[in-house]
DNA sequence: TGGCGCTCCTGAAGCGCTTCAGTCATGCTG
DNA sequence: CAGCATGACTGAAGCGCTTCAGGAGCGCCA
């Protein structure tokens, strides 16, 4: 208590101590080239032996209006978000870009709503916000709004007024569907992360198939059914199992549903690597050869889909791109730009051992 | 850049359009006690149509001399330090906990000083600091005593005046080892995450093994080896392998190395679960059985655990407590508590399939 | 009717810093 | 030696908010 009750040392305690106005304390830390170097020693070196740590950083955001921060929007819970690779290799991109520049990052986990709590966002100290993977109207984007805070979108739809990074994911689900097609199958499943943010889990019905609020979640499901029908399988024909989200054993439990359908599908097609994942891992559970029996692919490209048993043919999409272009946006628009036109990655279909030719 | 510059509208904004004083304004956001409800009602209309998102998070911070976040520094960059999901539930609990008090989360990464660099730290707007598993003489830590921020540590040693959360992690490896030593093992090889945050990666030399700054690191591999020498198995007789994460692929790297060994070790002795799911899927490589030809023990249990081919053996530690209890801490200091003693959360063996009696 | 206790609201003093327009020597130029 | 640029430092005005000691008005009781 006494020694907490002793009141840290602030700029005016330091230029008292020294004998000059607080301005030249404050040049000291953030101007060095505005007054002697021996008197910004003299100084430094007085702060050092008062305890004073530098500028409190509140007080200088509020000055300077900005506190050089930058909050990152996830759509679920910590443990759930980060069961994805993915997200960690787009965070570790954006936050490798933000770090450079001295911004920190603050991180504003989702709940049920798909997103932060408005209240947490409208609170929180940044000057600008990045929302990853979140569904459409989620609240947290009204109160993002609300205070004028630039926006960077990661693979979310249109809003006005942001920038945005996304990936063509309807172009790449369709190009792994096409190349299934390609080797001969004709009876497909799907296993998709969630399509809406109430947490449910199981086969997906028709309707749930439409107006689907991540926008991720609608294009990569749509680039599959879209492309079978269009080579004459009737989308009513093909299960989809919906996880609750995108990690291994969501994607195993789903996938051993998929596989005991009859007719069995010869070929999975997943959402995301991690389901891929899964899915192997129930084809094994099930005594059934990849790509022998069923053909899987993945999304995503995570390092581990080449080591996999068997290595997975997925469509690859660069993350570590995607998460430093989110950072530059963010660090751009925090400079008074204005939102560039999107960034669209590309994406490319990575064939390996997982598929193969239906007999 | 027009509408940039037109300033945001204020507390004085609003209570000037109102007609009552900028106290009464602010009263209507955080004491709605103090006046009638009718007024209050007034003015949050006002400010809503003035384009009033509520009081600026920093001014606030400023006058109420709390930040309300707290700061999590990590040992790494993010996507090495989530490609173990141990990290990430225990983040996750430290999220809940933190965030159910409206308090957010400041993320610092970690470099290659095995910690965030200290002027992120000097600059990070958090009134409270966790560290996760931080190296010994992290610069980082110097930097959170500058600014006499209160500190609580997860998986490191003592330092003075912190809270402190830690895990048996002698305790459990011990118990692991003896386990294997139960079964009738003679040769083992460990596998161990990180000893220096170096980023070296290879078998692990005798004085490397010594004056280990990472606790945690020290704490596991000594809970093996001493134990293993205390049934009369000599360290020097002991391959280690030091892996430069915790990931699964390192691991498997690790391993092969480990099982290539001549005497082939019938049990691998894993410093986690990842490293331990990679022992496996090297094992499977190797076309080596487990648990007939070689026994894997892990550490933590993660959920994956329990699901793995085949389910895993390993020592459980509570991790959602962990980032709990980390969360309750940090929010007691926060309230200005004294750190109270060390929480030190048990561990206990789970007995699993890819451990057997050795022949 | 005077006094008391409410409820509702205000004035003003900060919180710790940045920044900008100066002030004041000092040295240099012509 | 006047004139002027230059370098080194300062004063003071904010940044947008919270909070606390009051003050005004009002109903109520004795």
């Amino acid at each position: 208590m006494d020694s907490d009750r002793r009141r840290r040392p602030t700029l005016d305690t330091v230029a008292a101590a020294v004998g000059v106005s607080r301005a030249t304390v404050s040049n000291a830390y953030n101007r060095p080239d505005q007054l002697s170097s021996s008197l910004r020693e003299r100084i430094l070196e007085t702060a050092r032996t008062l305890g004073y740590a530098g500028p409190d950083p509140v007080a200088r955001s509020l000055a300077t209006r900005s506190s050089a921060a930058v909050g990152f929007m996830l759509p679920q819970g910590l443990s759930g978000a980060f069961s994805d690779p993915a997200l960690s290799i787009v965070l570790d991109g954006l936050a490798q870009t933000v770090d450079g520049h001295d911004h920190s990052l603050v991180l504003m986990p989702g709940d049920s709503t798909g997103g932060p709590r408005p209240s947490i966002v409208s609170r929180a100290q940044a000057d600008v916000m990045v929302a990853y993977s979140l569904p459409d109207h989620a609240p947290a984007l009204d109160a993002v709004a609300a205070r004028g805070l630039p926006l960077v979108v990661i693979d979310q739809p249109i809003l006005p007024n942001s920038a945005r990074v996304e990936v063509q994911d309807y172009t790449g689900t369709s190009a792994a569907a096409t190349h299934l097609l390609d080797l001969g199958h004709t009876r497909f499943g799907v296993l998709t992360f969630a399509l809406r943010p109430d947490g449910l889990e199981g086969p997906v019905s028709h309707e749930r198939r439409s107006a689907v609020p991540f926008r991720v979640s609608r294009d990569r499901l749509g680039g599959y059914l879209d492309t079978l029908e269009k080579a004459g399988v009737k989308p009513d024909n093909v299960p989809v199992w919906e996880a609750r989200g995108s990690d291994r054993e969501l994607g195993r439990l789903g996938a051993r549903w998929l596989l005991t359908r009859t007719p069995r599908p010869s070929a999975l097609l997943c959402a995301s690597d991690q389901l891929a994942f899964g899915a192997l891992q129930a084809a094994r559970d099930l005594s059934l050869s990849v790509p022998a029996d069923v053909s899987v692919v993945g999304f995503d490209d995570v390092p581990e889909a080449a080591y996999s048993d068997p290595p997975l043919t997925t469509v690859r999409q660069p993350l570590a791109d995607k998460g430093r272009r989110a950072g530059e946006l963010a660090l751009k628009l925090l400079a008074g730009g204005r939102p560039p036109r999107p960034t669209r990655l590309g994406v490319s279909l990575v064939e390996r051992a997982s598929t193969a030719p239906w007999k």
